[in-house]
DNA sequence: AGCACGCCGACT
DNA sequence: GTCGGCGTGCTC
């Protein structure tokens, strides 16, 4: 066949949302044109690794303007149907470059257009595990889910902490690694420890291999190829994960599934459990959603059927429903954040020689530095935001751009010297308990002090050798931690959850509460959780706490409804950043003009300014689009994005599609 | 994004 | 004279 009027459709690396045309490299068998293959290409001064999408024989560019491509590097497609199909889907959805999509689901090798190494083969170990006898509802949860082999289904596995969801994930993968097909796990960052991957290893005979943004660029390679041949029977990865070839995907499990860490921030902004779910889709496979705290979304697709709802609604074994209490900071007594109340709680508990776990979302020693004459608080000069007060070192510091000030003797606006520090964060707390329990161990856990390669886990340890102790943190301890000996869980501050404007918040804040409150009583002992707080008459807190997760999720739905937020309505968020605030304010007021002169069947609100409206010196405002109909919502941005991208502006826009703020 | 071109100010 | 600052424009 000639080469005549032979056209390649290339996606390259870079931001522009189109696809290149070039001519094939002299010489070249058009059967070896498999698209999914890599192929350097001249690209304006560069030469650039990109991908075939497609051969056609009409360009809309003029020839001449054409250029020839270097080389075809693969002679197959290095990107499986499977996985460009995924994709193309997935830049369309989220409005990110194709070529960047494509090229950034690839190690760093084969992205900068290496050949691959021989590999050597993958040992699978031998189980040392046994299956656990399941309970009558994980039975019924994990036949379920064997039940829809080869066929799209999702699954809420809608269990309590505690409940035994990780057991029947384990059991329903097992039936399909005897049929030969591999799964996938996807967990949100914070619970890939060694202990998840080493129990889901110790139970099959095949081989396991971990995904997560700290393995090394050899070690992706590997983990990457040996999922496409088909070597990799498991793989438990972040959620980057979901972009991983494999040769016969059997099912997807997302544990956590309300996690926002499945939601990448910057960037391409997709979510890891909404691409896994088109990839079930796109793959005719099961996928399992698990939770103790789905996400409302989930909650909802649950509840009008579209997705399989399962049950566990017991702890196994002789673990209880931990005991949670209000305690009402208006009335007691406190020094430092801490009540009275809490204090003696925390004495008992640990007479008794049983640890303590108290949660604080704020690192640092107290997140403001204030001046008691002029009232001034220190702001960072990049950001809008407080700088935060740090002991050991002594300083403070912004916690969105880094920037390190030293503490000062005196106020720079009056100068006086009366300066101080004032709240409550994660190192104050230590050190008052240090006062407090001098005999007791205290660990703390925040980004402060696991930035170390290894810390986090030595604190661990710490905490599990330790009998009585005392473990204070930050969301980190949250998640996917066992601590056998914990019996009392506190919550120090509530309010920030309960108050925040933020639309989501009350339902993340209920999920922490629930996720927090399981750290307590899980094996023998009973648990209580002490949530201290200025809002005890809170109508959704109290709901939350009496009637439970299910009746609460249902509650805030019908508010949603109510507001016409999501998941009744659906979001887009257009962001401009720039260093000039008018400049900014100017390109998101053509950008609303266009999308009124579009005539879509939705509203466009804004430009509003965000929590955070001035990062690194960077300001920052957004354009919410909400439609009632997702298709409405695609085909304005899928007509708008290339009109916005024209417009000239000295900064830069962001598309975020089903924003987790605005 | 990245890179080149181009037009102004401050240096061996 | 020319080195280099970053505004502007383009990528098949």
């Amino acid at each position: 066949m000639t080469l005549k009027n032979t056209i390649l459709r290339i996606a390259v690396p870079t931001p522009l949302r189109r696809l290149f045309d070039y001519l094939p490299p002299q010489g070249v068998d058009i059967e070896h044109l498999k698209p999914g293959c890599r192929i350097q290409v001249p690209f304006q001064t560069r030469k650039l690794v990109g991908i075939l999408i497609d051969v056609v024989k009409k360009s809309d560019v003029p020839v001449a303007k054409l250029k020839k491509a270097h080389a075809i590097i693969d002679n197959t497609a290095l990107i499986s149907n499977e996985l460009m199909r995924l994709a193309l889907w997935a830049s369309e959805y989220y409005h990110y470059a194709v070529g960047e999509v494509l090229l950034s689901v690839l190690p760093k090798a084969l992205r900068q257009g290496k050949t691959l190494p021989a590999l050597p083969a993958l040992v699978a170990p031998l189980a040392s595990d046994l299956n656990l006898a399941l309970s009558q509802e994980q039975t019924q949860a994990q036949q379920a889910i064997i039940a829809s082999a080869n066929t799209f289904n999702v699954f809420l596995l809608d269990g309590v902490t505690g409940s035994g969801k990780t057991e029947v994930y384990l059991q329903a993968i097992a039936h399909y690694l005897v049929q030969g097909m591999q799964a996938l796990i996807l967990v949100p960052e914070i619970s890939l420890t060694p202990q998840t991957i080493a129990r889901v290893a110790a139970r099959f005979s095949v081989p396991v291999l971990a995904w997560h943004s700290n393995l090394s660029d050899k070690v992706r390679l590997h983990t990457w190829f040996a999922a496409a041949n088909g070597d990799a029977k498991i793989i438990i990865g972040t959620r980057s994960a979901v972009f991983i070839p494999f040769k016969q995907l059997g099912i997807i499990i997302v544990d956590e599934e309300h996690d926002t860490s499945f939601k990448q921030q910057e960037r391409f902004k997709y979510h890891g459990r909404d691409v896994a779910i088109m990839r079930s889709k796109f793959n005719a496979i099961p996928i399992v959603l698990g939770s103790a705290t789905p996400s409302l979304e989930s909650f909802m697709n649950a509840q009008n059927a579209r997705y399989t709802h399962l049950n566990l609604s017991t702890r196994l074994g002789h673990a209880q429903m931990p005991h949670y209490q209000l305690l009402d900071m208006k009335k007691q007594v406190q020094v430092e954040g801490l009540s009275q109340a809490l204090q003696e709680n925390i004495a008992e508990h640990l007479a008794q020689n049983n640890q303590v776990l108290i949660f604080l979302n704020r690192r640092g020693f107290a997140p403001v530095f204030y001046c008691n004459e002029c009232h001034t608080i220190l702001q960072c000069e990049r950001c809008d935001a407080r700088l935060v007060y740090h002991r050991s070192p002594l300083r403070l510091q912004c916690h969105y751009c880094d920037s390190v000030v030293l503490v000062p003797k005196q106020c720079a606006q009056c100068q006086s010297e009366s300066v101080c520090a004032v709240g409550v964060g994660t190192q104050r707390l230590e050190s008052k308990l240090q006062v407090l329990f001098p005999d007791v161990p205290i660990i703390r856990l925040d980004r402060d002090n696991t930035k170390r390669k290894g810390a986090m886990q030595d604190l661990l340890t710490q905490m599990h050798q330790a009998e009585k102790a005392i473990l204070i943190g930050t969301q980190m301890i949250a998640k996917g931690h066992h601590f056998k000996n914990v019996t009392l869980t506190a919550i120090i501050d509530v309010d920030v959850g309960l108050c925040s404007a933020e639309f989501k918040a009350l339902e993340h804040t209920a999920q922490l509460i629930l996720q927090v409150g399981g750290r307590a009583g899980r094996e023998h002992k009973a648990g209580s959780v002490l949530i201290q707080t200025r809002n005890p008459e809170h109508k959704m807190l109290k709901l939350l706490l009496q009637q439970g997760y299910g009746h609460f999720a249902r509650q805030l739905l019908c508010e949603r409804q109510m507001a016409g937020l999501p998941p009744y309505t659906y979001c887009t968020l257009v962001r401009a950043e720039s260093y000039q605030l008018s400049v900014m304010q100017d390109f998101l007021l053509k950008v609303k003009t266009l999308v009124s002169q579009a005539g879509f069947a939705l509203q466009c609100l804004g430009p509003v300014t965000p929590m955070l409206a001035k990062k690194k010196g960077l300001h920052a405002q957004h354009l919410i689009l909400q439609a009632q109909q997702r298709p409405v919502l695609q085909a304005c941005l899928k007509q708008l994005v290339p009109q916005i991208e024209a417009i000239k502006f000295n900064g830069k826009f962001t598309i975020d599609v089903d924003p987790l703020e605005f």
